[in-house]
DNA sequence: GCAAACCCCACTGGAGAACCGGGGTATAAT
DNA sequence: ATTATACCCCGGTTCTCCAGTGGGGTTTGC
């Protein structure tokens, strides 16, 4: 629910990904790193993650690397997020009952406020970023020329 | 952004002071931590920040306490929030520059969900909160009869 | 077999959350 | 004037997570 720089790091790798999605040859944690400026042996483990939530694939051994598991245009950022935000699941201090009934409202309305959030993020995939960056390509080059 | 155990004790507490707004008496940190099952002690220390932030103000000495600075229907949760958790605005390590262009739409996007789950927290009054709590009281009592 | 690449585990440094505790200061009531 | 009350400030503790580094193990293509 906030973006932390691993968060976006993982974002980014799954759009290197997504990228290269259509060659099907497996993309090296050093190329995502080195395109993406992302410290490698960090990213190695946002992979693992990402490989274990079942968003991406890998390929080791010689000539390894990573793929994504599904298409572009059925994952969204909220996947993403969820995946590599959602192992610390357990929240410290809001104990699953609300003490008051004042505190009931306040996670309500919370709730209220992610669901919003979630609704915006869940609605991107990775091609529809792809694609908003490939048409801001365009739109640099046309004030280039 | 994030609904702590922090912000949710400091929102439980202004709408305790809201509660009590029109009797014009301060109210001392040991009842709010009592009505809202809040460690004083820790209390204290989000009551100053609150007070630092101009959201409450308080009274010294004996029959001393806090009272809110506002009328509740002048105080949004946003605000509350953003007082209570924007002592960090420093992004760790987001740098104010994004590195790459895809960076750029990542963020693009984060806020847009960000905008979203601040526009429902603006929308929300501690009065507000307080309405939905009496509505919710009394139809509790409706069912008891 | 060798090297490339992933895989797993552990460790560090820093920051913030969620507290606890001590001593100082203002103020109302006696 | 004294005292009890209640805020005020500062510091320490434990815990967890983030961000990153490092070492060693395993799989695989050549």
């Amino acid at each position: 629910m906030e973006l932390s720089c691993k968060s976006e790091y993982a974002v980014l790798a799954l759009l290197e990904l997504a990228a290269h999605f259509s060659q099907g040859e497996p993309l090296q944690i050093r190329q995502i790193a080195a395109q993406q400026s992302i410290p490698d042996r960090y990213l190695e483990q946002l992979l693992a993650t990402l490989r274990r939530g079942g968003l991406v694939r890998s390929q080791r051994g010689a000539k390894g690397g990573y793929y994504l598991a599904r298409e572009p245009h059925n994952i969204t950022v909220l996947e993403a997020l969820e995946c590599i935000e959602g192992s610390n699941i357990q929240q410290t201090c809001p104990e699953d009952e609300p003490k008051t009934s004042e505190s009931a409202i306040v996670r309500e309305i919370w709730q209220e406020a992610r669901d919003c959030a979630h609704a915006i993020l869940q609605n991107y995939t990775l091609q529809d970023l792809r694609d908003r960056h490939d048409q801001r390509q365009d739109v640099n080059l046309m004030y280039y020329i």
